[in-house]
DNA sequence: CAATTAACCTACCTTGTCAATAGGTTTTTT
DNA sequence: AAAAAACCTATTGACAAGGTAGGTTAATTG
């Protein structure tokens, strides 16, 4: 189950990217037109801006805005920083200690199957498709 | 992300499965042969019980076994019952309260996508499929 | 230069779930 | 009567989710 966590940063994500792409869109703004608390989604953005999906400026005039076009982001690559990790189950983590169980589970066919579904899902959809849909 | 719950629902039915369906296997026997922890095991086992996927039986000869065919189990109906949900976000569960913002939220579209991508995957294969599979 | 704005940073808190464990009770067979 | 095995209730420790609080640094503006 995805998360406030993905699911605040993409919608704060798809906000930016319907702004000015030049202009610096302070928190207080986003957090009001999307209804998230302030603090909260402070947390969300570090992270964002932490792996330069983000720009972030201090003082007057400042804010955070995208560091490239709507098009050039997956859902995926935002999911997957604010989760942690997309896999569906502990076995397929990045960093997963190997199963001893992996030679001849039988379970383990299905949720690959499922994970390259949830992955093909998600990093074949961009910001910018995301906005057009929804025209 | 699915858990320990689904993930040994499923290879627990999946065992059964590949047992003689007429005679009732002891728990103790199941969990030895799947490395999972036998008391752990009791309380998924109960949920499965409970919603007659299983059929308990109590004293010598006792244990479990399937109430129907392996080709009538779907792999989505045993972790929906063992995960409480399959839904990928809790916008899109059976009980949640209705999102003010679901008429022009713009990820809920994608949210119900995946919602039905995931649904029909895991309601599309059955048990039968599954040991076919690893044949 | 001082005030203001706004991101940045650290720490904390409450609630709930996961993954088990422990120990006893009831039912069935031999 | 003894053994086997499911059933039932309660508890635990660790961790994450979902926030909150308050202070620090950097940039702009009067």
């Amino acid at each position: 189950m995805i998360s406030t966590k993905g699911r605040y940063a993409l919608r704060v994500m798809l906000d930016l990217a319907e702004q000015d792409s030049e202009k610096f869109v302070p928190l207080e703004e986003i957090a009001t037109r999307q209804g998230i608390s302030k603090k909260y989604l402070e947390a969300i953005l570090k992270t964002l801006v932490q792996n330069n999906l983000l720009k972030g400026l201090r003082g007057k005039g400042g804010g955070y805005k995208l560091t490239k076009n709507p098009a050039e982001y997956t859902v995926g690559e935002i999911l997957e920083l604010t989760e942690g990790t997309l896999a569906v189950v502990s076995c397929l983590e990045k960093n997963a200690v190997p199963c001893a169980r992996k030679d001849f589970c039988q379970t383990l066919p299905i949720w690959k199957k499922f994970d390259k579904l949830t992955h093909d899902f998600f990093f074949g959809i961009t910001l910018a498709d995301l906005i057009d849909e929804n025209k």
